[in-house]
DNA sequence: AATATTAGATAGTGAAACAATCCAATATCA
DNA sequence: TGATATTGGATTGTTTCACTATCTAATATT
């Protein structure tokens, strides 16, 4: 197809299609003339790739770039490339390629729940800036909490874990990278509902027949 | 204390703190005469408060001062200001003030929970984009892994639920919110780490005992 | 009295994410 | 075959955001 179709197909404006082109998300078309370019489904995928990364994860134009890179040529070492992958996932923490940091408050947690962690994985800074962040607010996230949010969210990862697709490691990478960006929203949007029919099925009597509360 | 000592306290610069009054994020000092204010602990909370929500939650500095505004003056309706709370929580879905929308993914998936939900709730949009952008980049959730999260999302809930403090309406609320916002950042870095875990125990013999792989 | 600080107002800055325009080369259609 | 439309490639413009800088006049501090 050509761009206009691609236009209309994905919904992107032929002026953000050459933006992406321009910054390396989107892959060239096969060009056919100097003034022509053939486009197939895997760029209307890539599109919605793009629109999924920066609308709904948040993530920047270049961050996605980032993403995009790293699944689609990943290195060889299939833990470095992970790690890279979530470090450009927000919360944005910028890496401290010099001396290793602390991150007391992240290590504490971690030891106390038993788990395995590499202090230079973006996460554990993710990790220690989000429990910061919410102390200083005061919200602390005390120990009861932590354990029983850590042995959730453990047997949801465990559950990802195990259906880590067979074959290449490029797809259990793009599995690894995507599963970990794009689930991340859903779970944070049903524990959002999860709240409000909590709350009604406690607050509001009849909710549970009548849930627009009519 | 004076805004040099707030500033020196809470890291952010004398510009930025006035850029804060202005868009009315922080609340001023009192005034002891036409040139001095003087600043409390809780303007000090409140820099942390904002740093929490733009910096860990991702929220732009206006939607930060909707959440502000909110948990500082709700209104009468419970229901109604924690909706508006969560609709400028991130990923933001534009509210269609006008035809209610189907959502039909996130509809389907809802009943499928067996959960109550109000339609005009902005999680419910939510959740649907974040269905929708998963399954055209490729990754669907199917109905094992909705299943899955959701029972271990609503035990979280459930917990969060279960500790709304006693007293006013106005810290119930301010719980609400804060909480759902500021704990979401810990939830996605738990998860992100238990992956690193359970794959470390899963693909590499020794980690157990040597977290970094030394 | 000299110097420093501050509130309040206004203007400037740099990055980000496109959007618009231009040109020359090709396609397409009448 | 000629007129019109589309496209690739390059360049420039626009808008928004989150600050940052500057200025003035009044007040604090030394």
């Amino acid at each position: 197809m050509r761009v206009s179709e691609l236009v209309q197909r994905s919904g992107a404006s032929l002026a953000t299609i050459k933006y992406y082109l321009r910054e390396g998300l989107l892959m060239p078309g096969e060009a056919t003339s100097a003034t022509q370019a053939s486009y197939g489904e895997e760029h209307l995928r890539r599109l919605a790739l793009i629109r999924a990364l920066t609308d709904v994860v948040g993530l920047s134009v270049q961050k996605a770039a980032e993403v995009i890179q790293l699944i689609e040529g990943p290195g060889d070492d299939l833990f470095l490339t992970l790690g890279a992958a979530i470090g450009a996932l927000p919360p944005y923490v910028e890496s401290s390629n010099e001396q290793a940091q602390d991150y007391p408050l992240a290590r504490t947690a971690l030891e106390r729940l038993g788990q395995v962690y590499d202090p230079d994985y973006p996460a554990v800074g993710q990790l220690d800036r989000a429990l910061t962040a919410a102390s200083a607010a005061g919200f602390p996230v005390d120990d009861d909490r932590l354990e029983l949010y850590g042995a959730h969210v453990r047997a949801i990862a465990e559950y990802d874990i195990d259906h880590v697709p067979e074959g290449p490691a490029q797809g259990a990478i793009e599995y690894a990278v995507l599963g970990t960006a794009l689930y991340e929203p859903v779970i944070a949007a049903l524990r959002r509902l999860s709240h409000q029919d909590l709350a009604m099925r406690r607050f509001v009597p009849d909710s549970a027949t009548d849930p627009a509360g009519s």
